[in-house]
RNA sequence: GUCCCCAUCGUCCAGAGGCCUAGGAUUCAGCCCUUUCAAGGCUGAGACACGGGUUCGAAUCCCGUUGGGGACGCCA
């Protein structure tokens, strides 16, 4: 083939390209050309022969049926169905409300035009004038889960970028625990990471309440109009007999749909009914026909048919409602524009557009985020197992660190929140919440091929949802320590000896206020320490600094070896001598000594450099001696090795 | 079992038909530097699940297979 003939086609291509649904970025303009579908009716009809239509059907035929179909689910999308072919996004009309996911056919990450940087100026809310809301409803179980801070993040960036608003709604609807005990520790959480909500517990908003539990007034209506519209029914199947059917589709290795036998639709039905004892949960009505289809702002369109669905129940006997019904209506009162959510959702999302719609309400747009899977697989993460996970070896190294750290600050966490798959374990030990969210935004997120630092406001500034990836990501541990390295390194110094502080005072290093000369000596040793300080919690192997020159602990080990060797105690005695007159007293000078003494002696420096090390900290490494004698400074240095040499004294008295 | 989703180095991502001899990060290994431990520098190992199709050309589009996961609750 020619180059003529290559460029030709690519120039083909590109022209075609141009008739592609605009990305959601470039909202507001994107009516230029027909859509293009990519995923649509036909490719659904031949990826799904045997559900979609019956086998053997004639492709024709197979398009009638799903359009009839499509009559059946879907009421007023259907012309524009029948007309283009292709599955409509049922989200939202292009035009309505925000203005935002309108079907785009396809949702593959699209180029950027221009480089990498996106501008503001597709914001959502410029095009409608519709705030776009996000919200993240966590259980109160008392403590936030990894997972869930990524789910949290990627609704708070959505917001933040489009100038939204980001809604904390606590789902507790299941009452049996402590509801402000077990929520203290997630909002503790968000507030650590920097992930504020414009609504919601403690800040409350226009739409209190915002604990689904308050709120039950709102869902008996909803509820009441559903029966009303015929959308649901009261049942009075007794749990036995669902199961006894559920069995039976099961045998027959079919999907349970329940019979409706015990559906009550009149009030004589449903006396019928009471009159043998009977007491009615209340269940969808749900259509036997047709499709459901949506378009997933992350997986582009899905669709699922009506029969296969269940006639969930939303409310039970006693009263009380089930968490789909409670979602659709605080969704609607809060006006959440756009759902992010895990994954596990996705097939619940069918039953929600039911009672969204059912109830008459504009659908939200959604979007499914891939979970966060388990280290080194591809399973979800589950709270259940988090134990479990602490065998991984990532897992522990990352554990086992944290740990030495607490128990150097002689502190004991609850085990069921110390563990690096808990929010609170990294506040505890002292990484930086800059760090966490870095690494939590790259998972299942990415700019590019290599942007992998970002500030908080370049995150907002770049953050879309058709970046997001679609599988699922397994939890490194190791990279998220990399990455707390990385913003621990960056950190300004006075920074560095803020985040440090504290630690020192937990383990009583340094007092409730340290003077500015206290602060000086920390200021010393972090920048000695340099990048050995990865989490702010590390400065606990550097306390000897702190503590006085007759109680600092010697390691054992490194005791022995290098102070109990033959002439060591001889050696350092000497070498003490040096330093009592040394001038001025610096790391620089010191090394100048060092080295003298290592000629005069004619011994290779390892044979003293050891020794002094462990005399003056009471450790085998560190960093810079020299640097650490220095900060020491000469009368401590000197009384150290005093110390030790009475210590070397006293043990060789013992052991004759 | 039924439905839905997913599939690039061990792990996280890039890739939107030719810029791919597949790029970055992390991890791992080796070397250099060095008073220890780190850091740093250099080098290296390491992936398009498989099979068909479309195309001059496929990691990329289509179909199938396999594998993985999720949902099928009077849980949230």
């Amino acid at each position: 083939m020619t180059l003529q003939q290559v460029v030709e086609e690519k120039q083909h291509r590109l022209l075609r390209r141009r008739h592609r649904p605009a990305p959601v970025r470039r909202v507001g303009r994107h009516d230029d050309g027909p859509p293009v579908p990519q995923r649509g009716l036909d490719n659904l009809l031949e990826e799904r022969p045997a559900t979609a239509a019956a086998p053997g059907m004639e492709r024709q035929d197979q398009r009638s049926r799903i359009a009839s179909l499509q009559v059946a689910g879907d009421g007023d999308r259907v012309e524009h169905l029948a007309v283009s072919g292709h599955v409509d996004c049922l989200c939202r009309d292009a035009g309505s409300r925000a203005g935002l996911g309108k079907c785009r056919g396809r949702h593959r990450k699209q180029r950027q035009d221009g480089g990498k940087l996106h501008s503001r100026d597709d914001s959502a809310s410029g095009s409608g004038g519709v705030t776009v809301r996000t919200r993240f409803a966590p259980s109160p179980t008392g403590y936030l889960h990894i997972g869930g801070v990524r789910t949290a993040l990627f609704n708070w960036l959505f917001a933040r970028r489009h100038g939204g608003r980001f809604i904390l709604r606590i789902d507790d609807t299941d009452q049996r625990r402590n509801v402000r005990e077990a929520l203290q520790p997630i909002l503790d959480g968000f507030r650590w990471l920097g992930l504020d909500w414009d609504e919601g517990p403690e800040v409350g908003g226009p739409h209190a309440p915002y604990f689904q539990s308050g709120r039950q007034a709102r869902h008996q209506e909803a509820v009441e109009r559903l029966l009303a519209g015929g959308h649901a029914y009261r049942d009075y199947a007794t749990a036995d007999e669902i199961q006894a059917e559920r069995e039976a589709a099961q045998r027959r290795k079919q999907r349970f749909i329940y019979s409706r036998r015990w559906m009550a639709e009149t009030p004589a039905e449903a006396a019928a009914f009471e009159s043998q004892g009977r007491r009615a949960v209340v269940r969808l009505k749900m259509p036997r026909e047709g499709v459901c289809a949506f378009d997933d702002q992350v997986r582009g369109p899905v669709a699922f048919e009506w029969a296969l669905e269940q006639d969930h129940v939303v409310q039970r006997a006693d009263g009380s409602c089930l968490y789909h019904l409670a979602s659709a209506v605080d969704d609607h009162d809060f006006e959440i524009t756009h759902v992010i959510r895990a994954v596990e959702h996705l097939s619940n999302t069918p039953r929600q557009i039911f009672i969204t719609r059912a109830l008459g309400y504009d659908a939200p747009a959604y979007a499914h985020l891939p979970y966060v899977a388990e280290p080194g697989s591809a399973e979800k993460l589950s709270k259940r197992k988090l134990n479990a996970y602490l065998q991984h070896p990532d897992f522990r190294k990352l554990h086992e660190h944290g740990a030495a750290i607490m128990s150097a600050l002689g502190e004991s966490p609850p085990p069921q929140s110390f563990n690096p798959l808990v929010v609170e374990f990294y506040r505890t030990v002292g990484y930086r919440p800059e760090a966490l969210l870095n690494y939590l935004l790259l998972l299942g997120w990415s700019l590019d091929d290599r942007t992998e630092m970002f500030t908080t406001a370049e995150m907002i500034a770049q953050f879309t949802l058709d970046r997001v990836n679609r599988s699922a990501a397994s939890f490194d541990a190791l990279k998220l320590l990399a990455f707390e390295e990385r913003y621990m390194q960056r950190l300004p110094a006075e920074a560095r000896v803020a985040a440090v502080v504290p630690f020192l005072q937990r383990c009583g290093a340094l007092p409730p206020s340290p003077t500015a000369s206290d602060l000086g000596r920390v200021s010393r040793v972090v920048a000695a320490a340099g990048e050995r300080i990865r989490v702010a919690g590390d400065i606990v192997n550097y306390t000897d600094f702190f503590q006085s020159d007759r109680a600092f602990p010697y390691d054992e080990k490194a005791f022995r070896k290098r102070l109990r060797a033959d002439g060591a105690a001889a050696r350092l005695e000497r070498f003490r001598a040096a330093l009592e007159t040394v001038e001025p007293y610096d790391a620089e000078t010191l090394n100048g000594v060092m080295h003298r003494f290592v000629e005069a002696e004619a011994i290779p420096i390892g044979r003293i450099v050891h020794a002094v090390r462990v005399a003056v900290t009471g450790k085998a490494v560190g960093f810079g001696l020299f640097e650490g004698m220095e900060i020491l400074g000469r009368a401590a240095c000197l009384a150290r090795i005093d110390r030790a040499l009475e210590e070397l004294e006293r043990s060789a008295a013992e052991r004759v």
